[in-house]
DNA sequence: AGGTAATATTTCGATATCGAAATAACTGCA
DNA sequence: TGCAGTTATTTCGATATCGAAATATTACCT
């Protein structure tokens, strides 16, 4: 059992197995089956959860299901980098209410930013459902309490931003901060490629390279919060590039940021020529992958996860990314296969960070006796 | 509050914070007093804890202390590698009662070894204790569950080991298995340089070179049992040696196996020699001490750990490996000063690994009611 | 229809925990 | 000595949890 009081991991647990039973959650949290059927009948009464009925059931007396109550309430989730900015609400059962999606105007200022949260922050919010909490995804570092955004390097001004005071004081509700991959990698953990696994690393691949990291089945910050910022990560091998002596920033090979430069192209357009399998594009591809790959070999040494998961827009390339990368993992742990990860893709789309970010908020949220 | 009964935590958090009282202890536990003074009743009562007056004490009236009972027991920790094995017994205030330490045969078989094993823990047993648990220090791999040996590459036939059956079948009593490098981190954590740090390594540098992961106070083993695994972690850096085009696994550097092999000496040898600063030694030193740099910066990205504990002799040699050391980390994290770890070397002596052994079997220790 | 087996939930007395107030044990001061 | 101030522990009625047994609700079999 957390710190948490009992209510709360009940609703926590019920989200997760959606609709399970009193005795079962008794089981799963090891309290008394008749303990728990007071607390349900609490929550149930209050209008936090729902009892229905099972459709099929076999022997013995079905039970009575339990889900999360959508009237309950509801939360907001944005997620934002230099380039654009997503919102979304939530129900109590984590059901999409509403969403938004804008540009940013291109060199936007903090200030600007931290206006058109709120924006559409007001944009997304759903009437007649109590607003209960908001989950900001934010690019950069924060402060280890997660309440100020101390630097991105993409918005210029970006410093020192008390966001968790700001949103904070203009809804009136608890808003919860936590750094953009580590919300990707909450969204994979609840609803994506990676529910149910204890310890896994999403890597997020955008304008900069990031590591969201659960280890032990919980999120793991690192002792200032740092933890994941593998952008600097030193990849020199010969066999990439002959030229290379000296070890080169990952940022600086694989991130996406690099390889629009180096092509001088767009997103869209890096996407279509690696479709059509461009040999110069794939070239610079697989130099990237493969220096991923050697950074993943060498995670998993340390860490020995169970999976990995790539976000970001080149994980959708499953030929001409994807493929070297595993190769490249294989290659580098050859002789320890125990050590070798399950290496996927993520499969949340442009929304996964406000997904996430809404999670977030609905995850810490606590209930008030 | 853990999956462990409120007894064992109470007995756990008295170990730590050696001698407090009813109501510290409440707080910090978040039980209320009065609840706390039933069960530490209890607990006294049946010889598992003492209380003692304080010597001094300011205003108010003064707590009676409390502190584990050292007559309730003992526990035995053995810990070995290819060459040397080392046992201890301790009281149940983690006082040491016996130690024996003995050299193996060269080329033993693990047959004798786990004989020999079982020879020192009836050598250190002490008479009129009552012998509560055991604790292995197990070089190698071992299965998920910590039962099995899986392999030691330095001990030829040392493979599926089923230690935790043997011993505990021989004794009759709790056996708690756990790896080298892990038990020394732990060792760290509760008597050492990592005491009440949250997130540390803990490096070993012996025959081969592993790391102890404690990541949000716990110990962090990985999905298959296998992190920390860092031996064949690849170094490549010309500045370091021009000839080398590939990288080379961290092991064949910077082990002591491997730096002993190079200079064709002994561990005295080699110590004296470093310290009298014979400038080939200093030399292969330098460039064992500038791969672990590396590779502990590489995992600092990663994980952004409070403090890096190395351990092994060379850990010893404060101004040919430990500065060097130090001086490639700040130079490869030279832009991130946030994620610069404190650096450290143990002070536990020879007997650590059997000391923690112990020290797990203890932690480990469950009273039954 | 009636009985049996299986599973979920509730009932109910025993036990554990809580919280606030009372008591105990000390220092410092008059 | 007596009293105020401070902190630790215990007391005690209210509340929460437990555990085993009782009850409820279903499928399946005869």
């Amino acid at each position: 059992m957390n710190s948490r009081t009992i209510e709360n991991t009940i609703v926590r647990e019920i989200r997760l197995a959606n609709a399970t039973s009193r005795v079962q959650l008794a089981k799963q949290l090891g309290i008394a089956p008749s303990t728990m059927g007071i607390q349900i009948d609490r929550l149930v009464e209050q209008g936090i959860l729902k009892e229905s009925v099972p459709e099929e059931w076999g022997l013995g007396r079905p039970p009575k299901l339990l889900e999360p109550n959508p009237t309950a309430g509801q939360f907001i989730g944005v997620d934002f980098d230099a380039r654009r900015l997503h919102a979304v609400s939530v129900d109590f059962s984590q059901q999409l209410l509403k969403q938004h999606s804008r540009d940013l105007p291109s060199q936007a200022k903090a200030a600007d930013v931290i206006l058109q949260i709120q924006e559409v922050i007001r944009e997304v919010r759903f009437r007649g459902r109590k607003l209960l909490g908001i989950g900001l995804a934010i690019p950069g570092t924060l402060d280890e309490e997660a309440t100020t955004g101390l630097h991105y390097r993409f918005i210029s001004d970006w410093t020192n931003l008390p966001l968790k005071r700001i949103v904070q004081g203009a809804f009136r509700v608890p808003v919860y901060l936590e750094n953009n991959v580590r919300v990707m990698a909450m969204a994979e953990r609840w609803f994506g490629q990676a529910r149910n696994i204890q310890n896994f690393i999403c890597i997020g691949i955008r304008s900069g390279i990031g590591a969201g990291i659960f280890l032990n089945g919980e999120l793991y910050r690192g002792s200032g919060g740092l933890a994941g910022e593998i952008g600097t990560w030193p990849v020199c091998d010969s066999s990439l590039n002959k030229k290379i002596q000296e070890s080169i920033p990952l940022e600086d090979i694989a991130s996406l940021r690099a390889i629009l430069e180096t092509l001088n192209t767009s997103v869209d357009g890096l996407l279509e020529s690696a479709e059509k399998c461009d040999s110069s594009v794939l070239k610079i591809l697989k130099i990237a992958a493969c220096a991923v790959g050697r950074v993943i070999s060498q995670i998993s040494l340390m860490l020995n996860p169970q999976r990995i998961v790539i976000g970001g827009p080149l994980a959708e390339l499953e030929e001409a990314f994807m493929s070297p990368l595993c190769e490249e993992v294989q290659r580098c742990l050859n002789q320890q296969s125990g050590l070798l990860p399950e290496i996927v893709s993520t499969q949340l789309g442009e929304l996964a960070g406000a997904k996430g970010a809404a999670a977030l908020a609905l995850h810490r949220w606590e209930l008030k006796v």
